[in-house]
DNA sequence: TAAAAACTCTCGGTAAACCGGGTGTGTTCC
DNA sequence: GGAACACACCCGGTTTACCGAGAGTTTTTA
């Protein structure tokens, strides 16, 4: 029997161990490797996929290096054969559209049950689609809510000034740093305030924050 | 021969499935219960311990209804013949300053390796202490930067104020809301900046994320 | 019990943020 | 080729935040 060739990414080692365990359990699964950045998934893909194509890629969100949704956009770019799963405790809205946007082929919570988990694994093997009702209900969540696409609800330049904002720099020092008018760097605030239905600088920094932008 | 009595508490589905298959392999430890919240193994102390009692609580830090410093609190005061062992993701100077001073009997990171948490395990049930070096770094910086005691660095009433000042209410607002002068609350807000080292709200409110005083 | 902290309040002034309305470019995309 | 949008800019006016420099009261703690 032609056994599946799987990785999995985590930089939590006691997890990467507890998933170990389970699927070690399972004959059919060979864990080709295990890594704790999305960097060295990417090396081996990069290197040996074309001889030993790797069936499925388990890995979480956050990681050092190469996170969870860089790895899966390298593996759908250059690996389109080989299959994703994240496996995260974040699931926030925008999280999971990024990832559904970059056709991730499944995403399950760590607070499932490990059955579930294998399920998830065996109906992506098969070539569907796996996400757990949870992951859906925060993906509907996100697109009839304000947060709407908040990926690309701002500009880069938005952004841009957004994070400097957040970094507790005044409107005068912003414009001074893009060398543009103070003016400019009001009607942004404006708008950002509007955009982001905020009420004042609290809440486009927690925006900030929320998007990435900025260090808590 | 007597084994040694376990509780195991994660809001992780899949992580606990991990540290159960990690230590049901180990024929001295009985886990008598899994939790996903720590209200359940508070319930289950308070109820079962006088009885049987428990020698080691493992526990995350992040869980609903209870969490981990709040469970190893519980357990201190109420069970102190029963250790308690963190294994968490999150290990900023905060978290684990507050549990060190509740007295906890150790602390991993998820990201240790399996060994390392048997080895805890088994130091602690041997009536040591035991945290992994990572641990004892983030200790030992939090007591010299400025993030010094950040726990009680704030007064209630600063804290309470923050908050408020976090979630976009304005100086009168939050006066009126506590029933305090307008005068009282801009002295906190200068208090505030000054005590944390910020230029303004935006550092104001990073700060009452990362106290968990106000959700991103 | 005395000192330290926490809590409350005052005032006068400056700087910055916020609001509501604008103008005008260029690019992108049906 | 026109709508939509990003981008850059302008203005007057109001509100809020921020700064400095205090002082009195209660509560906690050494």
């Amino acid at each position: 029997m032609e056994k599946y060739r799987l990785i999995i990414a985590d930089d939590h080692k006691m997890f990467l161990d507890g998933l170990l365990s389970i699927l070690a359990q399972k004959s059919e699964y060979d864990i080709v490797l295990t890594a704790n950045t999305g960097k060295n998934v990417a090396k081996y893909l990069d290197i040996n996929n074309n001889k030993e194509p790797i069936d499925l890629v388990i890995t979480d969100v956050n990681m050092p290096d190469l996170n969870g949704i860089e790895l899966n956009k390298h593996i759908k770019k250059l690996h389109p054969k080989t299959k994703t799963l994240v496996v995260s405790m974040l699931h926030d809205s925008m999280t999971v559209q990024t990832l559904t946007k970059d056709n991730v082929d499944g995403y399950v919570p760590k607070n499932a049950e490990k059955e579930e988990l294998l399920e998830a694994i065996k109906t992506i093997l098969k070539g569907n689609k796996y996400f757990s009702q949870s992951i859906k209900d925060v993906y509907l969540k996100g697109m009839f809510s304000n947060e709407q696409s908040l990926i690309d609800l701002l500009s880069k330049r938005e952004k841009e000034v957004l994070k400097l904002i957040a970094q507790e720099h005044t409107t005068q020092e912003i414009a001074d740093t893009l060398f543009l008018s103070k003016h400019t760097i009001e009607s942004y605030r404006k708008n950002l305030i509007s955009k982001l239905e905020v009420r004042n600088l609290a809440g486009l920094t927690k925006y900030a924050i929320k998007l990435g932008l900025v260090e808590e």
